[in-house]
DNA sequence: ATAGGCTTTTGACCTAGGTCAATGTCCCGC
DNA sequence: GCGGGACATTGACCTAGGTCAAAAGCCTAT
């Protein structure tokens, strides 16, 4: 992995923390690596090898009971970090959603690095919290919203997740995108059945809230009324 | 504050990353503080201008929707950290569940003390990692499992939570205990009523794995049998 | 174009857990 | 000991969302 300059990601990412020098060094630790959709990084209780930071697509982080129910618990973004530093088995496995594009690192060669380097960590540790808050967040959709509330939510979530991940650079979020993930994942995500996600999807269709031209592609016609639903008011 | 020689969580809090020299300079910039049941920290949505370390009893960290359902996102025992450093209101309360004594400090002083101490960032950033993989473990609760798998989980939690964090050194876990909540708090944490939390600890009791001498005690009386519930098989 | 295998939608029905309403129980001050 | 308020339990009923099954779209390969 050589050309750090051009990284998509480069300014974003916990990279930005680091000096020109000091990012030559790290880019000699790690690799780009491409991953095709439905391919898993790392399993579920392995012990967590890796690290990367996600340069291009979307990968989700889940955890599934013995007897096959699946939570999807994270979703990551271009200039997320993925992976648990600083030992422990992973307790989520790490798949790809969509195709993408990783630059990856083995555990012991990161957490070497980063050691010597407090101000990697200190941005390790901003973007920990920050997580960390989606999550809490997360927990209250998961525990008291309602069906219609979780799919605004999540619509909502994912156009502003893409539109700040966005080259475009401006754009807060955006109207018109591509679901990252199918209906079942959605499900995943929400702690909703397959039916129950379309069922909801289709009434925020009639209601004109919602445009879904084909399978993937969402338009948000009426932002504000989509939002008032979200936050459960 | 001057005594952290004598403090009961000096090894197990964060502070542990300390050499006693620097821990004399951070004492300073803190000061102990007695907080009673139901006393509220910091309001959800405020500015967070204090950080903490739990020393003793127990607090939660809770979200409400504008129409006044509540998630307990987070339960913070002795050692535990509160806060959020580096920015940002706070997007949880935080209010005592029991009296408990915490050493409190402003947001400014401990962000500024904190820059000048990697190893203190570092011992945070595990911190908070494991707490996103526990508030990860709880969304794969909240979103798929059911009522008595919830609880299960709950009493097994909270049995190993004050476990490690009692002065009694070696246990693990504790096999009775008192619940450092009320009913409606449990099903706060769980997502679910009051009345659904109450029938299935009598279903618990009935089946003979728990008994529940007085509103707040637990005895765990088959720890197996329990777990095998908890984690969903 | 067309068959076949997906994913998604729709419909009919069911159930876990919520809601509403008593009834019990504990605990505290008097 | 006794009365009152808060908490907890229990019961009867209801409903949001799950389950099961069928139909409808869609893509892709032939």
């Amino acid at each position: 992995m050589s050309d750090c300059d051009a990284c998509l990601v480069r300014n974003r990412a916990i990279c930005s923390a680091l000096s020109p020098d000091e990012l030559g060094v790290l880019s000699k630790l790690g690799r780009k690596q491409m991953v095709t959709r439905g391919q898993t990084l790392v399993w579920e209780g392995d012990e967590a090898l890796v690290v990367a930071n996600v340069i291009q697509g979307v990968l989700k982080l889940s955890v599934s009971t013995a007897d096959g129910r699946e939570q999807i618990v994270g979703v990551v973004f271009p200039s997320d970090f993925i992976g648990r530093p600083f030992g422990k088995e992973s307790p989520y496995g790490v798949t790809a959603l969509t195709d993408a594009e990783v630059c990856i690192f083995t555990r012991a060669a990161f957490d070497g690095f980063a050691k010597e380097h407090p101000d990697l960590q200190h941005k390790l540790l901003q973007r920990t919290l920050d997580e960390l808050d989606r999550a809490r967040q997360w927990m209250m959709l998961l525990g008291r919203k309602t069906a219609s509330e979780r799919i605004a939510t999540l619509l909502l979530e994912i156009s502003n997740r893409l539109g700040s991940s966005s080259c475009s650079a401006i754009a807060p979020f955006l109207d018109e995108f591509d679901l990252p993930m199918d209906r079942q994942q959605m499900g995943d995500v929400l702690g909703l059945t397959i039916e129950t996600v379309s069922r909801q999807l289709t009434k925020l269709k009639e209601a004109d809230m919602i445009a879904l031209p084909d399978r993937r592609r969402v338009v948000i016609k009426d932002r504000r009324r989509l939002e008032n639903i979200a936050l459960a008011a």
